[in-house]
DNA sequence: TGAGTTGTACTCAAATTGAGGAGGACTTCG
DNA sequence: CGAAGTCCTCCTCAATTTGAGTACAACTCA
């Protein structure tokens, strides 16, 4: 059988019946705690229920599409907006009954975006809301989220170190200051301004000057702050580790 | 409708035909250098191609235990043998057209192993072989199977570099040289060996002391090296950095 | 026996980190 | 307006970690 005559009889319906969904966990920082963006559930199952915003692959799409296309439709955040979000796969969750209407393999997806406004709930979805994700506890999510949410919380406190990543939850222009309160929001953790201050311009392609400073000082004094724009590192050598994990490290 | 009643009416038909496949990037080292587990495919499409090891996930299976059922089928390689093989995600694939069969989503895992004998061609394969890395270049693969095993190749560098990832290469017992050939091999970078030593015995949790000495010195003489095996760490802090990195980080 | 190899332990300088302090440019409040 | 407080940006200094080299004894092979 040659393989043109394979591909003609080859029959698809004969492979079990799976799909494929995207999720994304998506992280800002709003007010200075992080957040994370859920939907309310408009469809069973777990209807009424808060879940990731996501969906199925459509049959001509990437998977990386998907997730920005199912981010943007339930939360009607679009266009200029989106194009300022940093999205990556996270990883893929197939355990056989984690939906119950059938097998489904979800590729979970995670997102860093800059303060976004209010999402407004789209397709599938009856609200969406920004989270803090210190409330996450006090919420039960829909299918196995609660811990593609955790993969996903550890992998964004992880990429922090190593990639400059925490410039994509600050504006174009931002000074070190903001950049350290997302370090020191994303890991839950204070940083001493003066050592991140000097890590952070020794590390080559963090962060470039713009010459310019902040109109005013911050909100309770202080001077005006240098701004920087983002280097063009994509990982960062040496790297920014979190202080104290050796609790954590067993 | 309730949900039950949804459930009832749920036909799976009506989602886009998508197959869920796993691929196995299986690296060990022989001979001092790094191989990949390769399979040459007996069926279409690339029949006659080397190819990762893969297949179909089953209904009930998990995506892990289908990547450990498919490297054990078509290597012959199962039983005291794979226990001491480590597993873990990688990433997924699914471009649209990344098989012509139809819309198939692979889920690539990488696989750790000690030095494991020579495979058996099993289901689906006629052949199985680990090949050097450094041969791969002269040697086209099966789908994006050389884009899943350059993804791979690097998760593994950096995965050595902050996890003690390497002890999985080597035997149950082990002498620092041995751990640091490992390092040497898959990062392809000359080590100290005293800095080596050094550091490997002051991260804590890497390796523990067994007391014992190997019988021998090595081939081309030396002392009897120390034997330790590995640790209780999970992730390692402060990380083994690769060294010199700073031309590959833009 | 002698030459070569290598595991382990040192030393020492350089680089990086952790902790704290100081100046000065801002803020708000009275 | 002045006083008090904030905090960005520097600076110092000690402690730790790294990179590079040396030393030595235990082993191999010829």
């Amino acid at each position: 059988m040659s393989e043109e005559q394979f591909l003609r009889a080859y029959d698809p319906r004969d492979y079990p019946a799976v799909a494929v969904t995207v999720d994304v966990v998506a992280l800002t920082i709003r007010d200075g705690a992080l957040h994370l963006l859920l939907i309310q559930r408009a469809e069973p199952p777990f209807e009424g229920c808060w879940a990731l915003p996501g969906g199925f692959v459509r049959p001509d799409e990437d998977l990386g599409a998907a997730a920005r296309r199912e981010f943007a439709e339930e939360t009607g955040l679009g266009g200029e907006q989106l194009r300022r979000v940093h999205f990556e796969q996270l990883a893929s969750y197939g355990t056989p009954d984690r939906d119950p209407r059938m097998r489904i393999v979800s590729v979970a997806h995670l997102a860093f975006a800059p303060d976004l406004p209010e999402p407004q709930a789209g397709s599938d979805a009856s609200a969406a809301q920004w989270l803090p994700v210190s409330a996450l506890a006090s919420r039960q999510l829909a299918f196995d989220h609660e811990r593609i949410v955790a993969d996903g919380l550890e992998r964004a406190r992880s990429k922090l170190e190593y990639t400059p990543l925490a410039t994509r939850f600050v504006g174009d222009e931002f000074t070190i200051a903001e950049l350290r309160a997302v370090y020191e929001t994303v890991w839950g953790h204070p940083l001493h301004p003066g050592n991140f201050h000097r890590k952070v311009l020794s590390v080559p392609g963090l962060v470039e000057s713009t010459g310019q400073t902040t109109a005013h000082g911050g909100a309770k004094g202080g001077p005006r702050a240098k701004l920087y724009r983002a280097g063009d590192a994509r990982l960062l050598h040496p790297a920014l580790l979190r202080p104290g994990r050796e609790e954590t490290v067993r």
